[in-house]
DNA sequence: TGAGCACGTATTGTATACAATGTAAAGATA
DNA sequence: TATCTTTACATTGTATACAATACGTGCTCA
């Protein structure tokens, strides 16, 4: 007799399960999420959805504001300009770092990942694709064995694929990108120096890929707005 | 009649003080914080002190174990390593952006600040004098304006001042430090290169009086220790 | 005496009931 | 008709009851 294994979900799996949907763009930006349709969903009680949400906020990931409730973040242009300029300030050192401690397996896990996103993208998968990116570069902090760094890593990659939900130019165009490759090129042949340099230039070409120009504001009331 | 307002203590609250108490010592690395006896101190029910307790643990001041609870944060030597790396790679170009839109209200903010740290010393509150030089650094990144690495920041120096109950060198020793006035001077001339290079050696000077040199492992049982 | 076990207590984990708040629709008034 | 109010409902906030787990104490048995 087989013993059923009453599968009691845990908040972290519903963060995990949640946050990937964001990545993957299968939950936009503004999108409500009521507590007793994530535990039904999950079939746990409203205690545990309640610390996986709480737990989602503070990583910037989603937004709770008092009596009104969770929903997927919103992130402002002036947002969008710091995580980028964060990230700037981690993720090349971080890439020389990890360049100088890579070994051949860690060469094999960074390819594999990248004939993933290759697929993900062939099959038009942008959401896929983009989440497997990000997890690419947390791949890197995992090399470069910054457990710390790869923490705010985690968050300032969530809140740039909101940031790209936002304010990404060519929706629809195909990013065909080598810059991976080459960066594992220079992983491979424990080349820090050019590790760092690929990673300030790709950051840099991602962010130049942003509409961040600063729009006119909406009008602050429709009275305001048709005077005179 | 006066009425008396209901001061329902929020999560928030609790973190706030409990923060503090961790920042200037008086909860030392290790210490244990139950959940009833928490609530009792505040009167709040467990709930929301459950709340509250996860929430620094996201911040890494508590570490929280499945079933026993949580208990101040006693971060390892890599941990310390990587606090100060991560320190490193964020302050400098932060306090040169700041150089950058220091205003005149800014730099009263700031001396009003050291002075009372001073003060602390004189009195010998080592603990609330350390609490307040974190504060210092934080004042920097909010001049920066840049909210996102306040929030890394943040997480940075409480885990900092985890790393100085434990590792400092010279427990007993005045730590009198003019670098913090030197810095607000640069600020005041909005010279952000020389801004950077003062946070820079500075990071650099906390970090060298830590006593980070490993250590020989405890052994694992008694029985190893004995043997032969 | 000391190792291992059993049991009672202390503490945390989870679900649920109720309170407080926000939201939207129907009705009242000018 | 447009605006304001009222009211019912939907949703979140908090406390509490109960379940599950860990911990310490005293016991048994070699």
């Amino acid at each position: 007799m087989q013993i059923t294994k009453l599968n009691t979900v845990t908040a972290e799996e519903i963060v995990a399960q949640l946050s990937d949907a964001v990545h993957e763009h299968r939950l936009k930006p503004g999108v409500k999420l009521r507590e007793d349709e994530v535990s039904e969903v999950f079939g746990v009680s409203r205690t545990i959805v309640r610390q996986a949400l709480r737990n989602m906020a503070f990583g910037g990931l989603l937004t709770i504001e008092k009596n009104r409730g969770a929903s997927v973040s919103k992130p402002t242009m002036k947002e969008a300009h710091e995580v980028f300029q964060a990230r700037a300030l981690l993720e090349p050192s971080t890439a020389r770092a990890a360049a100088e401690r890579t070994t051949p397996a860690d060469i094999v896990k960074l390819q594999r990942h990248i004939k993933e996103e290759h697929e993900a993208l062939d099959q038009g998968q942008l959401g896929l694709a983009l989440k497997l990116s990000g997890d690419f570069h947390l791949e890197i902090a995992r090399i470069a064995d910054q457990q710390t760094i790869e923490h705010f890593l985690k968050q300032l990659i969530s809140r740039s694929s909101l940031v790209i939900a936002l304010y990404w130019k060519r929706r629809n165009a195909i990013c065909e990108n080598n810059t991976h490759h080459t960066l594992v090129e220079a992983l491979r042949n424990n080349d820090g120096s050019t590790a760092e340099d690929l990673m300030t230039g790709h950051l840099l070409d991602i962010y130049s890929q942003l509409d961040l120009r600063e729009h006119e504001g909406k009008p602050v009331s429709l009275k305001d707005a048709l005077r005179r």
